[in-house]
DNA sequence: AATTAAGTTTAGATATACCTCAAAAGCTAA
DNA sequence: TTAGCTTTTGAGGTATATCTAAACTTAATT
């Protein structure tokens, strides 16, 4: 692991290990706003991590130190090679544990967040190379999702929101966004919209209309909300 | 999990889940030295865990707080029955996991019990039962320990150690004690000295003499401090 | 240029979870 | 009864992670 080595400087706090915790995941929490917006504001970091923005401030101030990320007072933050080194690593683990889970464990596809969660901070190098093998090296998770290879590299598929086709497309799910709502992975699986499926929208109701979409000999029909969280590719 | 319910009170520091890391490893701690001498003396515990003999006491009382031991100044701990249900449960998590490790992941049996003492503490009852049943709910790990069953019980098998053998005696590898010593687990390996292995005494060189042990065709030599750490059973 | 609202940072606190050292206290066995 | 060992106390340290309230910066609006 890259695991931050200018972390484990003086202290050697005994039983390390389970430390960079926070530190990884704040990591992970910028590199995600920043595909949206950057630099990142301190306030979108609050909000992400449900903390107050003082607290990201103190917490920028030390990944700064730490070189993880270029920070200016009053100017957001964006990550350094090393800090997205390390968000990139954190988001491997989280990406592999979810597919490993489900494809070695039986796990469902809306369970594997919380556990994955946990876990991306704690395996060993050795372990992530052992699952990647075990699940032939994959490329993307079960929501659809990258999984940034070794070396950094990561492969975005162009996609757009299932909220902005019209009427009569015809596209293919690749990716569901939000992967940590359980409840909408549940009913995403109920209806059979999971990644890989092919529709073709037949009809957008007015206002904030629901969309049909033609999904084989079927019409699932599915609210805004959902739609937003829907990206798809064109056939 | 039982997972200390006691200590979730107040506090609610968001995104827990990593913390009873302690608490847990002390009570198992406990527990194990327990089979050697019960009640377990505050310098035990110190000495198992590396740290100095007054945090042990603080832990105690803290530990005692929480009702996972019995505690009195002076005379030592035992496990209250939580207690020891928290610490079989660490146990069980532990010895799964390093069986899992090696069967699903092909880790070799000295590599896996630093892992398995991270991830022990983080892996959640639904985990836990889908990578029991995956191996079929064994009742031994890698090393020969025991694994508690989910609902505590442990199938203890009588054991001799190998340096209490006199010349002649046929028996059976059951158990390697020290499972964390990795170079003299790669060396048994090496021997071919695994549970299950059947052997006879060959010959013990006087005063700590090194024991030779026939395995099929060859002959193996052991030295004490190996002796003392691989338990057996007559056949 | 001055005002203002929004966002950000500081300062000062609180809290928890470890841990250490040095000294006091307690125990036990000769 | 006392020496020697073990254990506990008390004071203190470090690190992490958070908060509130006040002060400040920035950018947009008069
Ligand atoms: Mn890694
Ligand atoms: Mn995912
Ligand atoms: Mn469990
Ligand atoms: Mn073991």
């Amino acid at each position: 692991m890259p695991e931050i080595e200018a972390l484990k400087s003086g202290s050697s706090t005994q039983r390390d290990g389970l430390n960079h915790q926070a530190i990884e995941d704040y990591l992970k929490t910028i590199y995600m706003l920043a595909e949206l917006e950057s630099p990142v504001s301190t306030s979108r970091i609050a909000e992400a991590r449900d903390v107050k923005p003082a607290s990201v401030t103190s917490m920028l101030q030390r990944l700064a130190k730490l070189k993880m990320v270029d920070y200016k007072k009053h100017s957001g933050v964006t990550l350094t090679t090393a800090g997205e080194k390390v968000a990139l690593e954190v988001i491997r683990h989280h990406r592999l544990l979810e597919l490993y889970l489900m494809e070695a464990l039986g796990f469902e596809w809306d369970e594997v967040h919380e556990q994955a969660d946990i876990l991306e901070h704690v395996i060993s190098e050795k372990l992530e190379e052992r699952i990647a093998a075990f699940l032939g090296h994959p490329t993307v998770d079960p929501h659809g999702d990258p999984i940034p290879a070794k070396d950094g590299t990561i492969v975005a598929v162009d996609t757009i929101s299932l909220a902005n086709l019209a009427t009569g497309t015809q596209a293919q799910i690749t990716r569901i966004i939000d992967d940590a709502n359980s409840e909408m992975l549940r009913y995403l699986a109920e209806l059979g919209l999971t990644p890989g499926t092919e529709f073709t929208v037949v009809d957008i109701a007015p206002f904030d209309g629901p969309f049909s979409l033609q999904v084989g000999d079927n019409v699932k029909i599915v609210g805004r909300t959902i739609a937003n969280s829907i990206l798809v590719t064109f056939v």
